[in-house]
DNA sequence: TGCGGCGTTCATTATGTTTTGAACGTATCA
DNA sequence: TGATACGTTCAAAACATAATGAACGCCGCA
C-alpha cells in the first residue's frame, strides 16, 4: 500500500474531524466520514475501529448518525454477517446536514425569543421607564432586521448547496 | 424598573450567549454583547459581573475580545477612574466577527491540506496500487470541487453581510 | 436449543474548555 | 509616599462534552 496515499488519508480525517467538531457534531464522525470517502473499499465496523483507532461503541454511534444524514450507504456481502459502509461521493450532503444540524435550531430558538419579547413588550407600561422602553424597542427593531437579513442568506445558501 | 424589559434582557443574553459558544467565542462574549446592547446607560465591569452573574476576570478578557472585534465602544467618564462600554449598534459587526474567527481558519487549512495533497500524490509511484489511485485522485477532484463551491458561497455571504 | 459473532447501549471515564479568583501591576489622589 | 480603586493575568477548579468498553440482546446456524 502506497505510503503517500495513507498520508492523504490521515490528513484528510484529521481536517474533517475538527471541522465536524467545531459544528458540534463530535469528530468521529467527520474522521469516517472523510476515511470512507478515500476508501475503496466497503469498510465493517471493525475496520473503521482499527483504521482511525476509535472505540466499537463510537464507531457505532457515528455510522449511524451519518446515515441517518444520508452520508453513508450500508452495504450487505452475502454470506457475511458484517454490515460495511460506504460514503457516498456527495460530500455536500455530508456537510449540509452537519451544518444544519447544529444552525437550525438556533434560528428557531430565536425565533422564539423574538416573538415572546413582542409579547412582553405589549404587556408593559408604557408609562414606565419611557426611554429606557423606547430604546429597546428600537434596538430590537434592528435587530430582527439583522436576523431577517441573516436568514435570507442563509437559506440562499442552503438551497445553492442543495441544488449541487 | 420595567420587569418586563428585565425579562426581555435575560432571554437576549442567553440566546447570544448560546449562540457565541457555539461559533466556540464562549458563552460570557455573547452574553456581555446582548446586555449592552439592551441598555441604555453604559456599563463598568463591575455592572456587568453583577448584571450577568460572572467573575471580573471573564469580564474583562471578554470584553478585550469585543473591543478588538469593534463590536464594542469604550466610553470615559470624567472623574470617574472605571471603564465604561457600550455596545455599537451593529449586531452584524459583532456576529460576524464571532463566525469569521472560528470558519476562516478552517478554510486555510482545508487549502494547505489541498495544496500537500497535490504535492504527495505527485510523488506517488504510479504504478503501486493503481486502481486506488486512481479511485483517490477522483475523488478529492470531487471534494475540491465542492470546497470551490463552498468558498465561493462563503465569500458572498461575507460580501453580503459586510455592506449591512 | 445453545453457541458464536455481530451491533448497540449507556454508565463510567477521559478529555477539552471555560470560568474563577487570588495575586499582581498600575494609576490616582491626599 | 501610602492608601485605594481599578483592570489584568493565569494557574487551578469547575464544568461540559465526547469516547470508552463491558454488558447486553439479537440473529443465523448447527
Amino acid at each position: 500500500m502506497s505510503q503517500e496515499l495513507n498520508t492523504i488519508r490521515a490528513s484528510f480525517v484529521e481536517l474533517a474531524g475538527s471541522a465536524t467538531q467545531s459544528f458540534g457534531a463530535g469528530r468521529v464522525i467527520g474522521q469516517i466520514f472523510a476515511h470512507l470517502y478515500l476508501c475503496r473499499e466497503v469498510q465493517s465496523l471493525d475496520d473503521l475501529t482499527e483504521a482511525l483507532g476509535i472505540s466499537k461503541g463510537s464507531a457505532s454511534m457515528s455510522v449511524r448518525q451519518l446515515e441517518q444524514w444520508g452520508a453513508l450507504k450500508k452495504v450487505w456481502k452475502k454470506g457475511d454477517r458484517k454490515d460495511y459502509y460506504e460514503a457516498t461521493e456527495d460530500w455536500g450532503k455530508f456537510m449540509r446536514k452537519a451544518m444544519l444540524d447544529s444552525i437550525a435550531q438556533h434560528m428557531e430558538r430565536t425565533e422564539e425569543v423574538l416573538r415572546q419579547t413582542d409579547v412582553l413588550l405589549k404587556q408593559s407600561d408604557p408609562q414606565v421607564c419611557k426611554e429606557e422602553l423606547k430604546f429597546v424597542k428600537k434596538r430590537i427593531k434592528r435587530f430582527t432586521q439583522f436576523k431577517e437579513r441573516v436568514q435570507w442568506v442563509w437559506d440562499k445558501v442552503m438551497l445553492g448547496m442543495l441544488m449541487k
